[in-house]
DNA sequence: CCTGAATACATCGGAGGCAAGGTATCACGA
DNA sequence: TCGTGATACCTTGCCTCCGATGTATTCAGG
């Protein structure tokens, strides 16, 4: 997740640590800020990897930075962790949106569609919070307001998504068409 | 997190491993399922620290089952951790649904409303994924309508959920008996 | 009668992530 | 001049949870 992240940045442009930082703390961390002793490990087994490389800069403000960039082993990584992304990043909606944040680095919109397709599939099919027994059980059956509440935002989302996620395959299934037109679902 | 849900559930009736493990599938699992090599050792740990006790059956359909049920302590940790949850358990949209699952379990609607004053504190205050300085990005701002969907998405689930959450407050904090679902609390 | 599937519980190794605690540099105000 | 706060990086120890694997039992189907 966060190691996705990170390669998600770096794609775009060399970026040193603290940044870094500052960027995967609003992109989850308005969910779960992410801690030091996470994120500078995780940049050195990167490194180890041969995903990315340092660059020492003296400070500007402060202390030295290290600027890191990806290298082609790094690019491609993250090419490839889009094209397939393991399932937990179709079903997690705190993966998924990291996925969708960098989902434009995939050049193929055949590519990009593909791995919408996959939520799709996943969030047509069945869920229920509760059930009894075979049967999945629905607001109605709940007399608490805090289960129903569970269910009146959980089925909100689901419905923005897979209203969202059809008009975007429909944009960029069409044959020729550019690729601007799918973000104006503001309603 | 699953500590939370296994009180959660056994507050309600004594359960079998088996059994809870298919319904914490269903809670938090459509997303990130549980898996054996967690639950039997927190079963264990929950059991040890005093907040459960098992009880041998002879098996009823295959292998015998341990019956579970919560403590005394048990029950009142579970309360004690909805009077006063984590951060996490506010702001992670996971943790929070579970905390949501079994919030009825409090019986004052004082308590409860306070909780959902917490969570409507941090869905009111500003955020973004993204930021050029100290300037949020919106939707607006990408040309890329994967990023664009992902603020679509999050705002809609944000709006949903804060009329929720003033509706569901307006009938806890009514002076009399509360409307619709929220009154039929059996104090 | 045998096999496979579902039920039911358990252990082990390991990865991912966090909290707490460092080390330094620079700017600013008291 | 001294402290505070922001910038910037790093380490250690711990905890949660997962994946793989193992052990029984019961029932249905061939």
């Amino acid at each position: 997740m966060l190691e996705f992240a990170i390669l998600g940045f770096l794609y775009d442009e060399p970026l040193h640590g603290y940044d870094l930082r500052k960027r995967l703390a609003a992109l989850t961390g308005h969910v779960r800020p992410i801690a030091d002793g996470t994120l500078y490990p995780m940049i050195k087994r990167l490194e180890t990897a041969g995903l990315l490389t340092r660059d020492l800069q003296p400070g500007q403000i402060a202390a030295p930075r290290h600027m890191l960039s990806l290298t082609p082993a790094g690019r491609a990584e993250l090419l490839r962790r889009l094209r397939e992304p393991d399932e937990l990043f179709i079903t997690d909606e705190n993966r998924w949106f990291a996925l969708l944040a960098f989902l434009r680095h995939l050049e193929s919109h055949t590519e990009q569609a593909a791995v919408l397709r996959r939520r799709l599939g996943f969030l047509a099919q069945p869920a229920s919070f509760f059930w009894d027994g075979d049967r999945p059980l629905r607001a109605a059956d709940f007399d608490d307001p805090f289960r129903r509440g569970l269910f009146t935002i959980a089925t909100a989302t689901t419905r923005t998504e897979l209203r969202w996620l059809r008009d975007t395959l429909a944009d960029l299934e069409a044959p020729g068409a550019p690729k601007s037109a799918a973000g104006d679902v503001t309603t």
